[in-house]
DNA sequence: ATAGTTCGGGCATACGAATGCGCAACGTTC
DNA sequence: GAACGTTGCGCATTCGTATGCCCGAACTAT
C-alpha cells in the first residue's frame, strides 16, 4: 500500500533521500551522482533521470550536512584585535576586500569575527574553534592572547599584514617603504625629518618607526635631527607646535600613515603654510580617499590585492597539508611545517605637485 | 575486557560521547548537560563531573553537527550586488561594520558572499540557498533577478539602504535628506542649483534626484534653474565645464554623494575658484573621510550603526517567526508576515566655514 | 504493602550527505 | 557450463549533537 512514486509530499524538503524516494533509487546512488563520486558506476539513463529530477525540483546539497561528513565547511574567518570596520578604516576594508575576492577566487566563503561585544579571549577562541572555519586569518599583535592559543591549536592560521613569530605571515615591506620616504626627502634636502608615531603596539607599526630612526642615522643625521613625536589618535596638531617649537625646526615630516599625514596637511593649510613649500609630509598606506582628497600626498603604497591573495594560498597550503595529514601521517612531513614568510614589495606615490 | 574509563584514548576528538565514554555515561546526558537542555534531571555530582572533564579536555561543541540537527546556522549573510569592498567604498565599509556589529550583539556571525568571480544569479542563489545561512541582508537594485528568486524563496531577506518591494526595508530618508540640501540652499539664496546624478539604476540614487527635480519645483524654481547632469563614474570635470557654460550659471551644486562633491570641490579649487564663495557645494552620506578631509563640506549623513541595527532586529524578527511556524503551523499568521518597512532619519552636517 | 511519584539517566533516532563494502544480474571466456 | 569480470546499485555506517521517549531505582503516600 506504500505509495512510492510521483506522490508529491509537498512539505517535504529536497534532499538527496527525497529525490531517491521518487524514483525508487536509494539515497546513496542519487548522492553519488549529484556530486560525481569518481569510480562509481551508474547507468546513463539513471543519471539523467536523477539529474533532471534534482533539477526540476529545485535540489540544493546541504552544505551543512556536507560539511559535517567531510569535516571541511570551505569557510575561512578573519580576526582582527585592531580596530573595528567602518567607514574610517579604510585599511580594514582594503584587507577584507581582498580577503574576499581571494576566498572567491578558490570558492571559499569568508566569516567575519567581531571583537564588538568585548569577548574575552577564551570566548572568542571557543568560537573560533568550533569547527565552523577551515582555516583563518588574523591581524593583530604578536603579544595578543589568542595568538599563543591559536599557536598551540590545530586550526591554520594566517597572519596578515602584521607578522607573528612562529605562524605563517604575509606582510608588505614596511621597512623599505620608509626607506624610500626617508630617500626621497633627503634627496631633495631635506636634513631635518620629524617623525610621527601613534604608540601602538603593532609589529608594522614599530618597524616603520624603527626604520626611520636607523634609516636616518645611516644617513649620517644626528638624533636631534630625527625626532620621534608620538601623537595621540590622529590628532597631529600638539606635534605640529612641537615641531614648529623646536631649535632646529624640522623641514619635512615623516607620518606613519596617511591618515595623520592628512590631517597635518589640512592643518598646515589653515595656518597659511604650504605643502611642501613650507614643510614637506609624507603618508604612509596610499589608500584611496586620502590620495584622491589630497593630490600632493606623498605615500607608499602596498598592493593588498597581492597580499591578500599569497595570503590565501598560503592557508589553503596549510588547510590541504592537515587534512592531508589525516589520511596519512606516515609521509615525512618536516618540509611542508614550516611556515610561510611572505614580504611583498611597496613603491613610493610621489605628490602631484612636487 | 573493554577499558573504559581513563583511557586517554589521545588521537580521539573531544565530542561529547567522548566525553561520556571517559566517565560512564551516556553521549546524550552529556550533551544534555552541556547544553544546559531544560527539563531534565541531572545529578548535581554528574553534572559536576561532566564540566571538568569537559573543561580540562577544552570541549567545543561542533557547531557544524549542532547546526545540522536545529537546523539553525546562526549565521546571517550580506549580498551586495553593487561594488566591492575596497578603500575607496566607505559606504560599504560602514555598512558592514554596522552589520557586524549588530550581529555580534545577537551572537550572529556575518557571511559575505563575493560576486567578483562573476557568478551567474543561479550559482549565487544556490549559494545562498545551501542551508549555510539562516537569513540574508541584500544591497541591491529592485530588478537584481536574484531578488526575484529570493522573493519566491523562504529564506528571511531585508534589503538596507535599498528598498525593495515586497521585502523588509530599512533605509535612510533620502527624500528628507534632499529637502534639507536644498532648503540650505534656498535659504542661503540659491536660486540656480544643478544636481549631479550618476546615472546608476538604485531606487535610493534615483530618489535623491526625483526629490530634488520636486523640491526645486515646489519652491518655484523654473526647469532650467534645476539642471540635472549625469556624471560618469566619479569624474565632476565635465560637468564642472558644462554649469560654468550654461546661460544661467548655477551658483550652487548638489552631488548625489560625497565623492562626486569632493571631486567638484577639488577641482573648484585648482581653478582658483573659492568654495563655497564662488560656487557652494553640497553632498551626502557624511561618512569620514571626505568630511575630515575637505571640512567645509556641506553633507547629510544617516546614522548608519542605527540602521543596521534595524534591519538585525528585522531579520531576527522573520527568523524566528519562520522557525515557529514549522513548528505552529496553525496559528494565525497574516499579522506578522507583512514585511517591515523602516526609514530612518537623517542630518545636516554643516560646513566648518560657511 | 502497594501504588504513585520523583530522580537520574539511557536508548534510539533524526538531521542530510558521503562512502566502504557487498551483491545480484548479466556478459564473457575457455 | 563453470569460473570470472563487469555493470549498476543498495546497505549500513559515519560525522557530532539534540531530543522524544522510556525505564529502573529510590522514595513517598495511603
Amino acid at each position: 500500500m506504500r505509495s512510492t512514486k510521483s506522490v508529491p509530499s509537498e512539505g517535504a524538503a529536497v534532499t538527496a533521500k527525497e529525490i531517491g524516494r521518487r524514483l525508487g533509487l536509494s539515497q546513496s546512488t542519487v548522492s553519488r551522482i549529484l556530486s560525481n563520486a569518481p569510480g562509481h558506476r551508474v547507468s546513463e539513463d539513471t543519471r539523467r533521470r536523477v539529474l533532471e529530477t534534482a533539477a526540476g525540483l529545485g535540489y540544493r546539497p546541504n552544505a551543512v550536512a556536507r560539511s559535517l561528513r567531510q569535516r571541511r565547511t570551505n569557510i575561512v574567518g578573519f580576526y582582527t584585535g585592531y580596530g573595528t570596520l567602518d567607514s574610517r578604516n579604510a585599511f580594514l576594508a582594503e584587507v577584507i576586500g581582498g580577503l574576499l575576492r581571494a576566498a572567491d577566487v578558490h570558492r571559499l566563503d569568508l566569516l567575519l569575527h567581531g571583537v564588538y561585544r568585548g569577548a574575552s579571549t577564551e570566548d572568542i577562541f571557543n568560537e573560533l574553534m568550533d569547527g565552523r572555519i577551515d582555516g583563518l586569518f588574523v591581524h593583530t599583535n604578536s603579544r595578543d592572547p589568542l595568538v599563543a592559543r591559536l599557536r598551540e591549536s590545530s586550526l591554520p592560521v594566517v597572519a596578515i599584514a602584521d607578522p607573528i613569530p612562529g605562524l605563517s605571515s604575509v606582510v608588505c615591506d614596511d621597512a623599505d617603504g620608509i626607506r624610500q620616504l626617508v630617500a626621497y626627502l633627503w634627496e631633495r634636502g631635506h636634513r631635518c625629518i620629524a617623525y610621527l608615531h601613534p604608540g601602538m603596539e603593532l609589529t608594522s607599526v614599530n618597524i616603520r618607526r624603527d626604520t626611520f630612526i636607523d634609516e636616518m642615522a645611516r644617513l649620517g643625521a644626528a638624533p636631534e635631527q630625527a625626532p620621534v613625536l608620538t601623537i595621540p589618535m590622529e590628532d597631529t596638531r600638539p606635534a605640529l607646535r612641537a615641531i614648529r617649537e623646536r631649535r632646529e625646526p624640522p623641514t619635512a615630516v615623516c607620518c606613519w600613515n596617511d591618515l595623520s599625514a592628512l590631517d597635518l596637511i589640512v592643518t598646515c593649510r589653515e595656518l597659511g603654510m604650504s605643502i611642501p613649500g613650507d614643510l614637506a609630509v609624507v603618508g604612509f598606506d596610499g589608500l584611496f580617499y586620502p590620495k584622491r582628497m589630497v593630490r600632493e600626498l606623498v605615500t607608499i603604497r602596498a598592493n593588498w590585492q597581492r597580499i591578500t591573495a599569497e595570503a590565501m594560498v598560503s592557508l589553503i597550503r596549510q588547510m590541504e597539508y592537515r587534512s592531508g595529514r589525516r589520511h596519512a601521517p606516515t609521509t615525512d612531513d618536516e618540509s611542508s611545517e614550516e611556515p610561510d614568510w611572505i614580504c611583498l614589495p611597496v613603491s613610493l606615490i610621489p605628490g602631484d605637485t612636487v
